[in-house]
DNA sequence: GTACATTATATGTATCTACATGTATTGTCA
DNA sequence: TGACAATACATGTAGATACATATAATGTAC
């Protein structure tokens, strides 16, 4: 049997984000990060010193998660982080190597992005990209606002 | 800082299914059920004795992830596996119990889903789930070796 | 200025996810 | 038929993910 069209959005959306991660982890496959770290220590290499929170809140994950992203991500020494003047936060900046790393695993980034286009047409890629961006802001807006 | 537009395709699904994935968890909050799991449930009920590898490619994920994903869900009596004539395989069928939780779950996925279009509208969120499963079609085809 | 609420981060727990690999069964071919 | 390949499922391991909750620091109202 294969891929089924499911009804739900929910579903939906998960087969995408599956398939597609698993392209990126292929093109980081043996360099040591995954697709998610990749992504952080982009962010990081082109805003520094974020929080936690903030950088949880960029990425659309929840803070608790983006703690541990941070600590691994820390713990193989490519970042680290500094008490602000808020004594409760943790500002994070990459280290030398961080920034090496991202560096060198850029272009693998820009072929695993390349390989996405390849398959899908850039028109289409840059469509899904920009519906599901609208979609993840949409949603993330109004759910944080519980009474 | 708010929710970031992301130039990687990868991280951009990610955000999204991520969004989307609260709405629904939020949806089914209670129930005993995650998002996944009703998912498979829902595929059971209309598809009965599925194999595990068919379930997993039905539904776009490992086959290692859809024997957890089962195993969790004949823990909880919600469906039951018996050995096929090639022994090795196992074909998977809701219980009278699963089937019961399905249907009585069945409004609140309903639920979520006019909560999403209602945020995305339903002409973009039609195009957004459509485009996701172009996505993972073309994905998951092209990596598993086919024609 | 203290009690209480709020905020930032961390931890416990559980599921989702996949890769590498193991085990049992089936298929193939000489 | 017997060796070896292929297939179906399971397990070990590890990261991604979020909820509930804990802890520490800050803000606020009186």
């Amino acid at each position: 049997m294969n891929l089924l069209s499911l009804p739900c959005y929910c579903a939906t959306l998960r087969q995408a984000a599956r398939a597609v991660t698993v392209l990126y982890e292929d093109m980081l496959a043996g360099s040591g990060l995954h697709a998610t770290q990749f992504t952080a220590l982009q962010l990081l290499d082109s805003a520094p010193n974020l929080t936690t929170t903030e950088l949880a809140e960029a990425l659309g994950v929840d803070q608790t998660t983006a703690t541990r992203m941070l600590a691994l991500i820390k713990k193989a020494g490519l970042a680290s982080d500094t008490v602000g003047a808020d004594r409760r936060q943790r500002r994070w900046a990459l280290s030398a190597q961080g920034q090496a790393l991202q560096k060198k695993l850029k272009p693998r980034w820009e072929a695993a992005q390349e390989a996405f286009e390849k398959r899908l047409g850039r028109a289409e890629a840059a469509a899904l990209k920009k519906a599901s961006y609208r979609a993840a802001s949409r949603l993330s807006s109004t759910q944080t606002v519980h009474p």
